[in-house]
DNA sequence: TTGTATGCGTTATCAC
DNA sequence: GTGATAACGCATACAA
């Protein structure tokens, strides 16, 4: 009763084999037979089955994002699901479509790697939150399997991956705070394993070296939270702050706030709500939409050409209220 | 070279048959027989492939989200990515997986649910942000396809799905801002045409009558913008608001705090962010994780029971400062 | 240019 | 309790 390539097959009178070239190879079929054949397709409305192609061609055309149990933060932060968007709009786009998970907490961080790969869910991954030292990479390496990495490291630099720049951000930040008449700005980063961290913190040494003013690191967790309380930790020993997310800069804020000091202000990412909250905020803004189908797009290029891309995409800087000072 | 079940049942000295009914029904199967295929199946690291599975069984395991592109603002809503963390979550553990697009915008909205049904890519879909009249519980419907609302409106009642006890809540917010001393309240609904709304409308309402307020109903998109807007088209004629989701009353503030005006205010959601901004905003609570994990679980027991179950779930005043008055 | 035939890796039906 | 075998729907090597 399901209609499938030998339905339409009988009602064109041709084999299974022509109407399966219409379908992927249109240009190995005569005009007359390849019209025929594609009415009678439109006509039924018929769609090849997506399991038996992948069985048969041992492609899926899907591709899984594994949100790892250590990264949860990705899911408070709104940058995150703009990124989604985009991913797995261009994805759509050219003709694949995204699995979304999360590991479980009790397993080791490649086991649903593995189980994906074993069970031929996906064709390729998208690696997110990438380490200086990743482990995940190194399993796909090994396994030879397709993916591209959301960040950069200094181990790997022969693979795929779509990253923004970190360290030039980072240094306009530090440049920004220095004009601002800062000399020794709290720097809250994110996490120490994280690339990104990496990145930023190079780009921040830069300016202060340049700039001529001294920081304080410490790492964060990207969420309020950790701003809030990294900066109440260290009241009284800086003129300004760097922070490494908004949301990290907006319980810096919040803390500052509490506390009765105004300070010059700078986060990273640009989410929708820092230009809505007060003081609104200034920060660096990173193109996440453009990350997200730049991530398809690589990976896609990676999977049907066997071609390795690199994007590095710009950053820019929002001057917003928070970094505006009242002495 | 890759290793499926006919090899594991060389090795095993079995039939392929026996290797599958060790697998799918081992009770089947004697014991001894058994141990010595599972033995084999783990030395070997064997995964059954998916693609067949999904081919032979006709059931691919996996469930679609797909956002409708009239709900961007989903992407942008803290409140979404926590959904979609623990739908997945969930869905992973009763055996599926999840897959997540939009849906592209010059296209009509069933059009990428009928080519997902078409395709055979799905075994069920979650549909999000229901309408009062909504043409994919029609399509689902007629077409006999498994799928869970989030959300409920009148007209669907014999659908799975899962609630929050949106009237409950908003009665909940009429009487907290009554007992402030709020006669006049303004009250940014979301779109007229979701189903949450109206009932949101419906205890806001109740509450009114019982209360003996009054309030002016306006409906915003559920995004900062449209609260600001609407506060400040409308300023002077309440002396207090309501807005139907956290990011609207973030909005409606900052439209006071621009005029100087300070008055009660309470949200809806409780996205993680509420707690943090200043004034901290006072909010109805939804349990939106657990909101996810029903979701996941309403659905596959449909699919796999084929029972309808429908889950409303409780909400929560949360009393901050944005309700507090200093007049 | 088109058709025939085979197999992708499973599961399920039927015998034994 | 176990095995042989036929599908599931499609794509491709090979033959014509």
């Amino acid at each position: 009763m399901n209609i499938n390539i030998s339905k339409i097959a009988k009602m064109a009178r041709v084999s299974t084999a022509t109407v399966s070239r219409v379908i992927n190879n249109p240009e190995k079929v005569s005009a007359k037979t390849r019209e025929r054949v594609e009415s009678v397709i439109s006509k039924l409305g018929y769609v090849p089955n997506q399991q038996a192609r992948s069985l048969r061609s041992q492609q899926t055309k899907m591709i899984a994002i594994i949100v790892p149990h250590s990264a949860d933060y990705l899911f408070t932060y709104p940058y995150f699901s703009i990124f989604l968007r985009e991913t797995s709009l261009e994805l759509s786009r050219l003709g694949y479509h995204l699995i979304l998970t999360t590991d479980e907490p009790h397993n080791s961080v490649i086991d649903t790697y593995r189980v994906f790969t074993d069970k031929r869910l996906v064709d390729g991954f998208v690696v997110l939150d990438l380490k200086n030292e990743d482990e995940r990479v190194d399993f796909l390496k090994l396994r030879n399997i397709p993916f591209v990495a959301v960040g950069r490291n200094e181990k790997d630099k022969d693979i795929s991956f779509v990253d923004t720049d970190n360290e030039g951000g980072a240094y306009l930040a530090g440049k920004h705070l220095a004009r601002k008449g800062c000399s020794h700005v709290l720097f809250i980063n994110g996490p120490a394993d994280q690339s990104v961290s990496l990145w930023r913190e190079r780009g921040f040494q830069k300016a202060a070296q340049e700039m001529n003013f001294t920081f304080l690191g410490r790492n964060g967790d990207f969420v309020e939270k950790s701003g809030f309380e990294i900066t109440k930790k260290h009241l009284g020993q800086f003129d300004g702050i760097f922070a490494a997310s908004d949301l990290m800069a907006i319980g810096a804020l919040k803390a500052l706030r509490e506390e009765g000091v105004s300070l010059p202000v700078v986060g990273f990412d640009d989410i929708p709500i820092s230009s809505d909250v007060s003081p609104s905020l200034t920060t660096i803004h990173q193109p996440i939409d453009e990350v997200g189908r730049r991530a398809a797009i690589n990976l896609i290029r990676l999977i049907s050409e066997d071609h390795t891309e690199t994007t590095i995409l710009p950053v820019e800087l929002i001057v917003r209220e928070s970094s505006e000072v009242k002495r």
